[in-house]
RNA sequence: GCGCCCGUAGCUCAACCGGAUAGAGCAUCGGCCUUCUAAGCCGAGGGUUGCAGGUUCGAGUCCUGCCGGGCGUGCCA
């Protein structure tokens, strides 16, 4: 709708070409916005008061000039200027009839952009590392995520989502050690105790439980302790750890130790696939670390930095001049141990990115990560890839409200809280929905109680009941044996006169554009606000209006506008990752 | 210390690229169900946008300095 003011204000300016020749670059449809207050329009431009001082004229006299140069327009049926020198639109009620129209033709459709070859985005979301099931923060990230990659792709751009799956280094060598030791515990040995840095949780008992050790003699807990320094707090919990894993490994065997390793790994990494695929959130790519060590590929990215004049050796380390790009200090990439840094990793996996064609890189990462940015791009830099191109969204922590109080997290024990309980408590849809309802740098408080209730303090189940009552509407009817012909109610919009049908018909007619805002911003909280301000004039109209009535003609009008206000809330919602339930 | 993020109604949060009288929900108070779902609607009260300057036709939004909170500042991952 944006493009009817954007035309007639072009239009008059090509007649006025001494206005025009102080544009300066302006895109007239910048000046454009949807106006706040409905007795301006619904929409304004301040061009006038943008060209006042370069064509050093008053705004006013300015927006007179505009305006009386912007032709006759059935879409429009009102322009006036305002204020300061605002240039008000008012569109005729056919405007909004073609925009409902267009609604019920293009479907699920509404609102998106036809679909571009270019440029290529790699979103990168969650990666968790795989020593543990998914916890609250994580399903914040699963969300957000999701729905910024929806987003995209309502703009038409071609979007490849993938998790980089940490499962090389030492966490992994801790993760086998702690299952070697639950397994002995069932084989019912005694632990002198269990180490302060293992992975304490639930879930490594139960894969202990299913481990397969054929081929594995006995090993006793003598063996996986023997001369391990003391542990914290006495001792240091590195060192005992680090003593622990390398008796597993002779105990167990290199080879069985890898077995133990990898089935834990597998366990883990598929039980956080199906979490996430339950949550709704599904993945073109898992992105194994591993594969990038068994094909040489952090060797080859720390070539390409060898070969640029990017490293130096210092203190029998290898350090990358990550100075160079504004980093505040330089890098180690090789400890002087000969072990690589995951920062290694982690830069040669974004130089694959771009090698595997992607052009845009988004990660959405915590923000305790912060510190990583400023270096990853260095990396990307330096590989002669502008790092510009990587664009690093930050996700703030999450603190689970219940009856009123913190919920207070502990990893410490190994009894946090996981997505699967919260989902399982609030539900997916509540879930999805209050994780993306907050800015990402913002903290999120999540209230447990208020998701899960089933009253109007839910902004979910108001959203749904709109969806729930208009389908409930179109089961009325069909339950009166009466039917709407769908060309009688759009050849009798003209009776679409009350000022809730305005509101609502305006309302629709703001979805391509707020796509467009969340998309651009990565913001899917305006998706959230804009349903909700939906179904609440929805909710209004519902309340102010019967739809089935004997008047044919308004009848099948009002229905039309109900289908049309139905696509809309149900299209949003898919966004979301949130169902559109028919009835409540 | 330095770096990044945040600070808006009692609470949780909006405010598109700087626009017109800063908006919602919850909570509080008052109305609306013989009607397609009251999980709803209508109305009222509630604000020095942390503080102080600056930029301009116009600042919650941009700039500077303070104050308060979070995170980071590893040859950990």
């Amino acid at each position: 709708m944006k493009s009817i003011i954007a035309q007639a204000l072009e239009s008059a300016l090509s007649d006025l070409p001494e206005i025009r020749a102080v544009l300066q670059g302006i895109d007239v449809a910048t000046t454009i916005e949807r106006t706040r207050d409905s007795s301006h329009g619904d929409f304004a431009s301040n061009l006038a008061m943008r060209l006042a001082k370069p064509a050093r004229r008053s705004p006013r006299d300015l927006a007179g000039e505009i305006v009386e140069h912007i032709g006759d327009n059935k879409l429009l049926e009102k322009v006036d200027i305002a204020g300061p020198g605002f240039i008000n639109f008012h569109l005729s009620a056919e405007a909004f009839h073609g925009e409902l129209s267009t609604i019920l033709r293009q479907g699920d459709d509404y609102g998106r952009k036809p679909p571009k070859q270019s440029p290529r985005i790699l979103l990168e979301f969650v990666s968790a590392n795989p020593t543990g099931p998914l916890h609250v923060g994580h399903g914040r990230h699963a969300a957000f995520g999701a729905t910024v990659g929806n987003l995209l792709e309502t703009q038409g751009l071609p979007v490849h989502r993938e998790y980089y799956v940490n499962d090389a280094g030492r966490q992994m060598d801790i993760l086998g050690a702690s299952v070697c030791l639950r397994w002995l515990e069932k084989q019912g040995q005694t632990l002198p105790s269990f180490p302060d840095a293992g992975y304490k949780g639930e879930y490594i008992l139960d894969i202990a439980a299913n481990l397969k050790t054929t081929g594995i003699g006995t090993v006793t807990v003598e063996q996986m302790f023997a001369d391990a320094p003391a542990d914290a707090p006495d001792g240091d919990k590195e060192a005992h750890i680090e003593a622990l894993i390398a008796n597993a490994k002779s105990a167990f065997g290199e080879d069985g130790f890898d077995r133990v390793r990898q089935q834990a790994l597998d366990t883990i990494r598929d039980d956080i696939e199906d979490d996430l695929a339950e949550f709704g959130v599904h993945y073109d790519r898992w992105f194994s670390e591993q594969s990038l060590t068994k094909t040489d590929r952090i060797d080859k990215a720390l070539a390409v930095l060898q070969e640029r004049g990017m490293l130096y050796e210092k203190d029998g380390a290898t350090w990358f001049k990550a100075t160079d790009f504004g980093d505040e200090k330089d890098r180690v990439v090789v400890r002087d141990n000969g072990v690589k840094t995951y920062f290694a990793s982690d830069i040669a996996y974004h130089f694959d990115k771009r090698e595997r064609g992607f052009d845009y890189l988004i990660d959405i990462l915590g923000s305790d990560h912060h510190g990583y940015v400023t270096r990853v791009k260095a990396g990307l830099t330096a590989m002669g890839y502008d790092g510009d191109d990587l664009e690093v969204k930050l996700v703030q922590f999450v603190v689970l409200y219940r009856n009123g109080e913190k919920v207070q997290m502990s990893t410490r024990s190994g009894k946090f809280d996981t997505l699967r309980d919260l989902r399982a408590e609030v539900g997916n849809d509540a879930a999805r929905f209050f994780y993306v309802s907050r800015s990402n740098d913002q903290h999120l408080d999540f209230d447990l109680d208020v998701a899960k209730s089933e009253s109007n303090d839910n902004p979910v189940y108001y959203i749904q009941y709109a969806h729930a009552r208009i389908a409930q509407v179109f089961a009325k009817l069909r339950a009166d044996d009466e039917s709407w012909e769908q060309s009688n109610g759009k050849d009798n919009l003209g009776r679409l006169a009350e000022p809730q049908e305005r509101a609502l018909m305006t309302a629709l007619s703001r979805y391509p554009e707020m796509l467009e805002t969340a998309a651009t911003n990565r913001a899917p909280q305006t998706l959230v606000h804009y349903l909700r301000d939906l179904a609440n004039d929805f909710h209004t109209y519902y309340n102010a209006h019967q739809f089935i009535v004997d008047d044919v003609a308004l009848r099948d009008a009002r229905l039309y506008l109900c289908a049309a206000t139905s696509v809309v809330l149900a299209a949003g919602l898919d966004i979301l990752g949130v169902s559109a339930p028919n009835s409540m």
